[in-house]
DNA sequence: GTGAAAGCGCTAACAG
DNA sequence: CTGTTAGCGCTTTCAC
């Protein structure tokens, strides 16, 4: 591998004036550049990324610390970020934290060791987190948690459950059933609040269920026919999808008998059977504006603290036309 | 940011020692470390890995390279590589080439710029990849192609295949369609491979059609009833849910008027409906065990040139009872 | 056992 | 406009 040195050396000037020409930072002459150019060329010299950091304490190189990438909601998400790092010259290191606080920590200091230029990261659990962060130096946006202190991006969560919910008292459900995601996560818990806040004001029964306790498939079916619900409401479209299997496996039809309304809208919500209508929350953009408002903010430029994202329900098979 | 001089000063020692204690290399007091250790309790100190990998010139980074994270398999050989380098003190930075020659080429150089260890990539696409990796002195392993200059790890494609044919011929297929993956890929290529060479040992009807190609419903629609199809053998199984939900669409029932089998074994395969028939590529495996292989070979210890991993057939419901 | 010193490749004053 | 020089934080000979 070539260093400036030898650059310097092949064009006949010093390892200072190569690197004012790299940055194009300070003046060199026409021809110095050419000579510069035609070395770096020749010996294609690409500039050491470690070196560089070392110096300036700030690599190119952003920290995305998401739950778990298997998911496909932040499967888009990663690459809305990396697309956006990707096109300013930064690069990205992903961390999976399966929402273990040890790991978040570890992580966080991870990214610092590396002298990561910043971090992207979903709603945190270990405790003073962002103080933590922002102790590192390191610029920290947030997903999915609106705050003070930090930057954030975020999807219109409780609208979103407000969509679901009204999507299924227009389609006259009577007794509809709510399967929450764990409520620590604010995202989950406006969710909840949203669709919650339309049921008060309606006439519909509404029970809600925690997502995490739904392990067993039998315990649901058995709620869901004794209680005669014919209308659920998912966190997700993954938990959506599994239920709906369920369901059919066990004779159940969908929409007809029950109706059912995810949320995030993947990929796969539009090609599974009967299709699900669900809430689209637009993954690749939060991940490609958090991205891009970090690397604002690298530039100390100033920006918006907090973002919200529109959401919108997507009509499909799993629910009745109205 | 505390440095090793303010851990050395605290402890009253020199930065050598206070290396060598990290570092386990070389003598160093037994009080003397307490004193060190001490210290860098004291200042929470952690170490600088840029400047470690600016001496070293190798840093304890993993360049991933895929084509699109967003698959969910690939999603999942992502996060077995991501657990296995986590496990031993690496992390990875991914890159998704989106099969682009130019983008492929860029990744590897920015790996290398950052000085990472190595990298683990699948099929490139750009000329003489193999060659341009082994320049810059990177540990390479690649997923999915066996070879003679680098390190592989893949699943038995052909025997994939060769389990996608079978398993219609048991059950009656009279008319099959082979639903092939871009061919200059060596693991579509012999999927292929091993779905027709059972074929031709049969008096089964089969045709094969390039996925690339069916961007029209329709005309996949026309054809499949046109020719009576009523088996479709698909190379992954996001095709063929997608597929499954077209013909669905359209009123034609699966697995009574056609079977489908697809490759993978995705999570959703097992959730969509009819959940689908498959074949099971240990995904998640294949990254764990190529970033294993990768971390041996960092530790210039020898290792296997050429892994194949077993796949076998997942019996679902998108195929008949035998 | 421990410290002094050189140097990894690069950038940014500071002179000239 | 260009070169000299001093580090960035760490590891590793090489003396002591």
């Amino acid at each position: 591998m070539p260093t400036i040195k030898d650059v310097a050396r092949e064009a006949g000037v010093s390892v200072a004036t190569v690197s004012r020409a790299m940055n194009s930072s300070g003046y060199v002459h026409e021809d110095t550049l050419k000579k510069i150019n035609r070395a770096i060329e020749v010996l294609n010299y690409q500039p050491n990324e470690t070196a560089r950091t070392l110096f300036t304490k700030k690599s190119k190189i952003i920290g995305l610390l998401l739950p778990d990438i298997s998911n496909p909601f932040f499967t888009l998400v990663a690459r809305g970020v990396e697309d956006a790092a990707s096109a300013k010259g930064f690069h990205v290191v992903i961390g999976n934290s399966d929402q273990n606080k040890e790991k978040e920590r570890q992580y966080v200091d991870t990214f610092n060791m590396h002298n990561c230029a910043g971090i992207i990261s979903s709603a945190l659990m270990f405790d003073d987190a962002e103080h933590y962060i922002r102790k590192t130096g390191m610029e920290h946006i947030m997903l999915d948690r609106t705050g003070s202190i930090h930057h954030s991006i975020a999807a219109d969560h409780f609208k979103g459950g407000v969509l679901q919910a009204q999507c299924l008292i227009d389609r006259q459900c009577r007794r509809v059933l709510v399967i929450e995601g764990n409520q620590q996560f604010n995202s989950f818990k406006q969710r909840r609040e949203g669709a919650v806040s339309i049921f008060k004001q309606s006439k519909v029964a509404y029970e809600v269920m925690n997502g995490e306790e739904v392990s067993n498939d039998q315990q649901l079916l058995d709620y869901i026919k004794y209680n005669k619900v014919d209308g659920i409401i998912c966190y997700n479209d993954l938990i959506a999808i599994q239920v709906m299997g369920m369901l059919q496996h066990h004779g159940v039809r969908i929409p007809e008998e029950v109706q059912v309304v995810g949320f995030d809208d993947i990929q796969l919500s539009e090609y599974c059977y009967p299709s699900l209508t669900t809430i689209h929350q637009p993954a690749y953009l939060i991940g490609k504006v958090a991205c891009e408002q970090l690397i604002t903010l690298l530039h100390n430029e100033k920006t918006e603290q907090n973002i919200k994202l529109d959401v919108h329900l997507i009509k499909r098979n799993s629910t009745r036309s109205v």
